[in-house]
DNA sequence: CAAATAGTGTCTATCAGACACTATTAG
DNA sequence: CTAATAGTGTCTGATAGACACTATTTG
């Protein structure tokens, strides 16, 4: 093809958005209820057209958060997820779609935007099982998500996110437990912790009330990055071949 | 907004491709120089704008794979690698462009397609350490991609599709070695890839001609997904804090 | 006291890395 | 023989996982 005397067709461009939160020490993600037709009345994830040519994509994505859930959150972190482009993927014609990540602790009930009839925390896993059919491609967006969110909690440092500004270890095994949906030796996860050096350091006082011995505090530490990791078991699948 | 009576602004939609193999036990990228403006005579990666507005983004990278390089290569694996959409980093206006990777053994010397002055490998340490200039974002791209490779040759059996139909280990030693860009101990890395169940098996005849001892042959194994993988040598900013 | 949760000590199997040593070829 | 590359054995220190044990609270 010759670039200089052919215009590239336009495409529409759509951002979508995974938000995952930590509820009753469950995975959730945020739904909406779609107001309009495609799939009016169904389950889909916030998301929408950019709405000039010049938008930022990012910016796109904390305003439809703002429009569709009514929540502006200006600090929420969004990272490029994936691009879910197949053609016949939305019924209006050719869209492709940037997804956008975003992992917080304790978000807000959401309340319904104009464009959404509702928008809602639901249970990862049931969207994950099929059990909540989502609108458009948007429960492969939705695993591709919680994967993400499972690969992050090994290498980083954002399950101290999930909780409050300190924490008891215990607290932090939750998170661990709920996003990768495992459960966990309380014992070796409290010095395997103690061990990921910037992970966690102690913090105020140290106690907290429960029934059982009072745990100790800490906040997040300045590391960012792990090392060494935290590896999730190893399915069985994945694990070790029977013999040789 | 109201969904209802809006049209989205369209966008421009590119792919660029970031195209790695092994040369001379180096690690090299696919760049092409500009013919037109802007960046003309710059080098670049091969890609280019959606022909159509129904053209698959995968069908659209091998396009632009054929056109710009002249390499059909249908079996060519391509992987979404990022988005890269700032507005204002293409000076013809608002371009956003999907990026993808390959890794693929021996490729040809590519000749020069029609819109593309030319089309060659360099040395993607050359393009990472800046001694190559790249047009656009493109320099970016191209150490995200080689990020990406670095870590896919941990967890899957890609180093084996560098290596011909069979391969000695020290052949396949010397893929993570270009790749990773580091030494590794040959005896260590022998037993440690045939721990490895399923990465490699035994192939042919167990010869081979050079100076000294006969290697044995292997071939790929039926394993994709390497446990335990492979891991790469801590680099001494990620190792453990200098005491505690 | 019992029950519950927090935190420590310790054993074992495994593994990465270092490196001495043997094996097999060319010249 | 020497040089060179292939392949094995073995030691050491670190780590994951299992789990006994101690510590500190409430009721």
């Amino acid at each position: 093809m010759s670039e200089e005397h052919w215009t590239p067709p336009a495409v529409l461009l759509a951002v979508d958005l995974v938000i995952l939160t930590l509820r009753e020490s469950r995975l959730h993600v945020l739904l909406i209820e779609r107001g309009v037709e495609p799939y009016q009345g169904a389950l889909a994830l916030p998301g929408g057209f950019l709405q000039h040519a010049e938008e930022d994509l990012i910016a796109a994505a904390h305003r439809e958060l703002a429009e569709e859930a009514a929540m502006d959150i200006e600090t929420l972190h969004l990272e490029h997820l994936g691009v879910y482009g197949d053609p016949g993927r939305d019924p209006r014609g050719r869209v492709v779609s940037i997804a956008y990540l975003a992992i917080a602790p304790g978000l807000p009930e959401p309340t319904a935007g104009s464009d959404a009839a509702g928008a809602r925390w639901h249970r990862a896993d049931q969207v994950l099982s099929g059990e909540l059919r989502l609108a458009f491609d948007h429960r492969r967006i939705v695993e591709d998500g919680v994967e993400r969110a499972r690969a992050k909690l090994e290498h980083s440092a954002l399950a101290t996110a999930f909780c409050g500004p300190t924490f008891t270890i215990t607290d932090l095994q939750r998170v661990y437990e709920a996003v990768w949906g495992v459960s966990l030796d309380p014992r070796n996860f409290y010095r395997k912790v103690q061990k990921t050096s910037g992970f966690i350091v102690p913090a105020g006082p140290e106690r907290k009330a429960t029934t059982g011995r009072p745990a100790r505090l800490f906040k997040a530490g300045p590391r960012k990055v792990l090392y060494p990791p935290m590896v999730r078991p190893v399915e069985p699948s994945n694990a070790k071949e029977p013999k040789e």
